[in-house]
DNA sequence: TGCGGTTCTAGTGTATGCAAGAAGTGCGAA
DNA sequence: TTCGCACTTCTTGCATACACTAGAACCGCA
């Protein structure tokens, strides 16, 4: 946290550094984004603070209500329903066009990453699992060998990572997800585009399940 | 042009109207964003131009090259092609999930823009079937009733707008496309989410073609 | 004590000034 | 003539100052 990329723009830096806090839950959603504190903590001024805030707000991150400041956004239940819906959705178009489009590089570095995630939930390495899975839904969004796509898929993704960081801790999470991600790729392999996008939608359904019980007790 | 919605704020304005001018065209892509020039035109100064601005990058719609300023996101041929497939394949899952949850008023509203098209078709109105294109496709995204679906899509057909513009105008196809409506609407009448998909994946490429017409002699 | 209006204030929206960086320009040398 | 380099200028990035508004706090009155 020291001296971290000073060549990037100011105003980039607090960007980064808010959206990141938001995405792991440092701030809460409904926060108030109070633009002199913010400067303050940076040691910037109002002006950088300002534009990131805009720059959040045009991506969903936070909300913005003319003279009145900016808010961590809150979604509702209903919209987190909504919003994973369509990450199913996105991800299993994905797959789909994965499955027709990959070459065998990027089959068999989809197969390693399976592979390696064995050791992982054996071990109970939760974090590890957690960025081999990334990297995992990673390398199907660039299997589509449609940069727009892929941008778009992965944009989503670190828009829910907020709710979805819970959701691996569910008992025995891991290794269900390992199987499904095991029946997933095997259809991939098959070639059957469509059955790994109903296998992709399946698996980010059982995904939410868990998420649905972390956000139960709220409005 | 004289005075519109006064209560919003300055930079809003800035950034609605630069939008506008964006996707209509009117600022081609690779136009450098003078920010002292427009707020000259407007009659603000630099500070709303830079929240505009950033705010506009964030969508997309222009790029931001650091000390170098801002200008119109100049897509390559391929970039387009690429987004031609997202939004096709957006458009599918759209159609899917609106067959299987769209309720009666919303299959007849459909029924009824496409029944109030074939007079459009035989005078020729190119502009009024544009607007019934709009709403027919918007019909279809409110009836997967998911409303940040909804959102997304919209969004998306939003930033193809500039490229879709001309895409109607080619011999005929106004006619065509009805009848592809046509087939669409039948699928999804039948139920038939899946059909429907295709259905639309097929409207929206002999759509593209129209625009692959277009964008024949660009880089 | 409760309510309506008024004042105050904290915090946003905008303008302006200054400094640093990038592109263009002109001169000199090979 | 062409290449390299310093210089100039233009534009952006950031800081600061001022203006304005939404709420809060306050006050007087019923």
């Amino acid at each position: 946290m020291s001296e971290e990329a000073p060549n990037l723009l100011l105003s980039e830096r607090i960007r980064i550094a808010l959206a990141d806090e938001i995405t792991t839950g440092q701030l809460a959603p409904g926060s108030a984004l109070d633009e002199q504190q913010i400067g303050d903590r940076f040691g910037a001024s109002r002006t950088p603070v300002r534009e990131a805030i805009r720059q959040l707000s045009a991506v969903g991150l936070v909300e913005m209500r003319p003279r009145r400041g900016a808010v961590v956004s809150g979604v509702s239940t209903q919209r987190i329903i909504d919003m994973f819906e369509m990450s199913a959705e996105i991800e299993a178009m994905c797959v789909r066009l994965a499955t027709y489009r990959m070459n065998p590089v990027e089959r068999s570095r989809l197969a390693q990453l399976h592979e390696d995630s064995e050791a992982m939930v054996a071990a109970g390495d939760i974090d590890a699992y957690d960025r081999m899975n990334w990297d995992f839904h990673q390398t199907i969004y660039e299997g589509t060998h449609n940069a727009f796509i892929a941008e778009q898929a992965l944009a989503l993704r670190d828009r829910m990572a907020a709710f979805r960081r819970t959701q691996l801790r569910g008992g025995g999470r891991p290794a269900k997800s390992r199987a499904e991600h095991g029946e997933l790729l095997a259809a991939i392999m098959r070639g059957d585009g469509e059955e790994a996008a109903r296998c992709m939608r399946s698996h980010m359904f059982h995904a939410s399940l868990a998420l649905e019980r972390f956000t139960a007790g709220r409005s």
